[in-house]
RNA sequence: GCCCCGGUAGCUCAGGGGAUAGAGCUCUGGUUUCCUAAACCAGCGGUCACAGGUUCAAAUCCUGUCCGGGGUACCA
């Protein structure tokens, strides 16, 4: 209804709502205006209102009353943010990774969107439960058993397990695609073949001339054949790639049964085969602890990780219970879920009588339903799986969950800067930890060349270094994920996210930086200035500018949360971030001519300060006291 | 084939019925005896893919077309 004015000659808030109105009402736009405002009496908030244009009513806020929310939000913890009338329980479904594979760049998005939205709805006075939804209980395991079985280097698993388990998992993968791959060659030429012949033959029947629908068709088919033979020739590469290497080739030749053996073991374990599930009892915890020195470098936190094994015992009992209800029921050897409106249905159980993450995904519904109770579940997971989650939900509805809201937040791609998925130079995907380290290790040279400029002199030890390097490439990395749209792909830049300039954390850890800087300079105590209700004077155009951006975090908090996007977030922290930047520029604070007008702009500073600093934190953001 | 998402400045992206379509990068110019110049200010740059339609008003909603990405019952 009300919304910050488009542009600043028009105030600082607007509303249009009177126009459609008026066409409803069959008045002149200005004239409904006009008695809106009548109405409902603005002068107690406003200092300025006018109608404009077709009928745009233009509000300017009175001083007094931004002084005096200033005021209070200086004295308050929460900066003066309400919280919700009604508290809703959110579960929030997020990061998700497969525990025996290194977390990779996949992961990021999922991770860190997730626990900023788990962050500005607990401050919002939601209830909120976490949930880690690990895969520790699929072919990956099987995977590592039969490594284990055959190629460990006991020593090395002694050292470290995690590694060696890694190193096995790795081994194991390279051998199960390349027996894969090959046995899939055979099938890619000839589709290959008959894709090319179909294609002459389209190409005979449609003559010189071919009117545009044909000449549409003969596109797609040249561009499907195109994709089929790059996919060809990759394969080819890839196992060529191991014939090459004598020992990969001599292991490929002693393991040909392994695609069928991996799922053996996998099938075992899920059967409860006692030295199976041993094994696997044995390396879960240094998989996990693997995910979580990630997290804990990351700084997120889960108040719950059940994985896919927790829900193994329930997976049967849900299958039957559906079969039992008439909701599912067999088709070609397999349990579906039928919907009346789709073609395609879910299926719950294999011909072979394995369980599908769909399976697990209703279980885990039924479970948090039970146990948490929630008005909403959200799923941060990438668009890719956007029918899987329809389907989910058209089940859940068909089950009856019909007073839970359930939300697939889905988001784009990570890219790299060639605009293709994101991939080491090898083709293969990128662990999170080296995108960790290579994005510390370029802050580390911006804050180093940063402080060895600064005019007094570098201020920052080594260790302070390294610390706020840390801070700054991390956060650097998430909040480029963050600062966009999460629906769109994202291309993956160390450079831009990592700029000095522009819509960055660094930017941002830097304008707070400025702010402390001039707090340890001007020696000014801090909880004294808040309790001292000085005055704040907003005369300076830069200062009001700067108040009315303060007084409007919480829009922005109420923004990301209506459609769970925290670039709202983002875009408000950088326009505040901005102003700060401008009022620097244009107030002088510690040599402010008055003593009044000081400890209005240390006021104003300590807002800043304390608003970006929540403002990241509810990113999963560090600030730094000096850079 | 069918379904979903996208196409906005040279580049990366916001905006998703409302006033003259925004930001950052790039480029050009300016600002420092003064609290961190990693800053600030100004300028250049647009057929919002295309064509119809709805509306007082369309980048935004609807239909069609073109281009790109993704998905399409026994992987997750």
């Amino acid at each position: 209804m009300v919304k910050p004015a488009a542009n600043a000659d028009h105030g600082d808030y607007q509303a249009n709502f009177a126009m459609p109105l008026g066409k409803r009402l069959g008045r002149p736009p200005r004239e409904v205006a006009a008695e809106i405002l009548r109405q409902i009496r603005m002068e107690d908030l406003c200092q300025q209102v006018e109608i404009a244009g077709p009928g745009f009513i233009n509000l300017r806020v009175r001083d007094d009353r931004l002084i005096e929310r200033l005021g209070a939000a200086a004295g308050d913890e929460r900066l003066g943010i309400p919280k919700v009338d009604n508290p809703r329980t959110y579960v929030i479904d997020y990061s998700a990774p497969n525990v025996a594979k290194p977390m990779h760049v996949g992961h990021i998005r999922s991770t860190v969107i997730g626990d900023a939205l788990c962050r500005v709805l607990r401050l919002l006075g939601h209830r909120v439960v976490s949930d880690n939804h690990i895969g520790d209980w699929g072919t990956q395991f099987g995977m590592i058993i039969y490594g284990y079985r055959r190629f460990l280097d006991e020593a090395a698993y002694r050292d470290s397990p995690v590694e060696e388990l890694a190193r096995l998992y790795r081994l194991v993968r390279q051998l199960v695609d390349y027996h894969n791959g090959k046995a899939k060659l055979p099938e890619m030429q000839q589709k290959l073949a008959t894709q090319e012949s179909a294609l002459q033959q389209r190409k005979v029947e449609a003559g010189e001339k071919p009117d545009k629908k044909t000449r549409k068709t003969l596109r797609k088919l040249e561009n499907d054949l195109e994709s089929a033979r790059k996919q060809l020739a990759e394969q080819q590469a890839k196992l060529a790639a191991v014939d090459d290497d004598p020992e990969l080739s001599k292991l490929v030749a002693e393991h040909a049964e392994i695609s069928s053996a991996v799922l053996a073991e996998t099938a075992k374990l899920h059967a409860g085969d006692e030295e199976n599930l041993r094994l696997w009892r044995e390396f879960l915890p240094a998989c996990e602890d693997e995910i979580n020195r990630v997290y804990g470098r990351l700084g997120v936190t889960f108040d719950h990780t059940l994985g896919e094994s927790f829900y193994n015992d329930r997976l049967g009992p849900i299958v039957d219970d559906l079969l039992e209800r008439k909701i599912a029921r067999e088709s070609d050897g397999a349990i579906c879920i039928f919907f009346p409106d789709r073609d395609v249905p879910m299926l719950i159980r294999k011909q072979d009588g394995a369980f599908l993450y769909a399976t697990t995904d209703l279980a885990t519904i039924r479970y948090r339903q039970e146990t948490f109770q929630p008005d909403a579940i959200l799923y941060v997971v990438d668009f890719r799986q956007g029918m899987h989650f329809e389907h989910l939900f058209a089940a859940a509805g068909l089950i009856g969950y019909d007073d839970l809201e359930l939300r697939h937040v889905s988001f784009g791609t990570v890219m790299g800067e060639d605009g293709r998925p994101f991939k080491t130079r090898e083709g293969d995907t990128v662990g999170l930890e080296s995108l960790l380290n290579e994005a510390v290790r370029r802050a580390g040279q911006i804050v180093a060349a940063n402080d060895d400029a600064k005019p007094d002199g570098a201020e920052l030890s080594e260790q302070q270094r390294r610390q706020v390097a840390e801070t700054v490439g991390i956060g650097a990395l998430k909040y480029a994920d963050l600062s966009q749209n999460r629906t769109s792909d994202y291309k993956f830049s160390y450079d831009k996210m990592l700029a000095t300039v522009g819509n960055t954390a660094t930017y941002m850890q830097y304008a707070y930086a400025r702010v402390r800087s001039i707090f340890r300079r001007g020696n000014v105590d801090v909880d004294a200035l808040r309790t001292s209700a000085a005055a704040i004077v907003l005369d300076a155009p830069a200062e009001r500018a700067l108040a009315v951006e303060l007084l409007r975090l919480s829009e922005a908090l109420d923004l990301t949360v209506a459609d769970y996007r925290p670039n709202q977030l983002t875009a408000y922290l950088f326009e505040l971030a901005n102003r700060y930047s401008t009022f620097f520029d244009q107030c002088p604070v510690l040599k402010a001519e008055t003593d009044g007008l000081r400890q209005s702009r240390l006021l104003l500073c300590d807002l800043t300060a304390r608003t970006i600093k929540l403002g990241l934190e509810l990113l999963g953001i560090d600030v730094v006291e000096q850079m």
